[in-house]
DNA sequence: TATGTTTGACACGACGACGTGTCAAATCAC
DNA sequence: GTGATTTGACACGTCGTCGTGTCAAACATA
């Protein structure tokens, strides 16, 4: 498929190892390389003013094997994206799994988390948090699901806590995806002046956020709390 | 300034008419289309998808008339999403001045309004909610200040309900910037889906948030309420 | 009607990005 | 060492957009 030439097709000598790792593991690490030169460059210059050629550069490599990952700039971006929210995800997991019990800290360090991701990651961070947003086609499908993924995360968290007039699940959808969408914004916002905002003023802006609407759900912590 | 000749250039015969109309009204007419144009495909196609030869045939006039007002495809953006944003806020305004007196019908009606506008005017809805995040340069900095309007306006609007316990004014920023991220967010994803889901099921997880926040502010109409 | 301005249509060169192709050097297998 | 293959560097043609320029037709004024 590579080469036109027919009669070394199947696999003759395709197993040939260069540098010691077979072709399979040399072209997965080029992709590997490829998607951390998206995250730098859709990260920092956004994907607009990103050429397949300046990814290339960024990762050390030639056209040749952009081509051989990706068929077009867009699709590393889908999959940069992938990566970035997986990361994002595993981190936030990380974080509030000790505090499965404690409705305020599990707020508290799942909120926290966020924001250092975003300050220790700006890259990554804006590329989840601005440029998902914007491109269309296909990534418009990743980042609606990506999203949902943490509105299902944020509702699969809420849920023990929820008090029995809790409102249905549709309601309790809305306001899980504004609760991430207020989030992201101030992520945005604060990405946009440099993270120079303390960390704590904005946790503790979103926890009387949540804190207010742990109220209006009656979960047990928050209803007495002043 | 428009032709070369240096003879007549000052203003011998620059103000004839034509149409029965001034050159000055004239030239703010060719203005409008382009804005107009912008509105249309900018909110549809996106920034990045929208030529500049496009934009001129969709207003009916040539490039030239194009750079007879603007000097690039970003300053018509940004005039557009100007213009955009402040339809948005008076039409806001507007719904929500008559209940300035009821927290909960102020709440109401401007987040009721919000939708409206959106779904009744989704291109435009588009190039505020989506597009402006995700142009860089100029639009970053006309962004980040007509964003600021909305929660200005949020919390001037807030101001008057607010307990004696209320949090400071960084909090209160902090608030006000989640709840229109909120509110933002929940019309990406609302017109992600094509505005299916009914304005009601928003409007009041919307409306348990903000009650939420007001019960944290201790704002009255809020505390007690179920 | 005659004149000069405004307008619209379109052509032009420049530029950058894309996707492909070529070719020599580096590298491994035998 | 020899041959085959992987690799890197780069050239090429194509395309779309940009910004400017040209020119004839339409039009208002005298």
């Amino acid at each position: 498929m590579s080469t036109s030439t027919a009669s070394t097709n199947a696999t003759p000598s395709a197993r040939r190892k260069y540098a010691g790792k077979d072709a399979k593991t040399r072209q997965a690490e080029r992709r590997q390389k490829l998607v951390q030169a998206g995250m730098t460059l859709f990260g920092r210059d956004g994907f607009a003013a990103t050429s397949i050629d300046a990814l290339c550069s960024e990762a050390g490599l030639t056209k040749r094997y952009f081509y051989e990952s990706f068929a077009s700039s867009e699709e590393l971006l889908t999959e940069t994206y992938r990566v970035a929210t997986q990361d994002l995800m595993d981190a936030l997991i990380r974080a509030a799994s000790p505090h499965l019990a404690d409705s305020r800290a599990l707020v508290h360090s799942g909120v926290e988390e966020v924001f250092r991701f975003v300050r220790s990651q700006p890259h990554k961070a804006r590329l989840i948090m601005i440029e998902a947003t914007s491109v269309r086609s296909q990534l418009g499908r990743v980042y609606g699901k990506s999203y949902g993924a943490f509105v299902d995360l944020l509702v699969d968290f809420t849920k023990p806590f929820l008090g029995s007039d809790a409102p249905n699940d549709t309601i309790l959808a809305v306001m899980a995806r504004g609760a991430v969408g207020a989030i992201i914004h101030l992520c945005q916002a604060w990405l946009a002046n440099g993270c120079q905002q303390p960390i704590e003023e904005l946790v503790d802006g979103v926890q009387r956020i949540f804190g207010g609407m742990g109220r209006e759900l009656g979960v047990p912590g928050w209803v007495d709390a002043a």
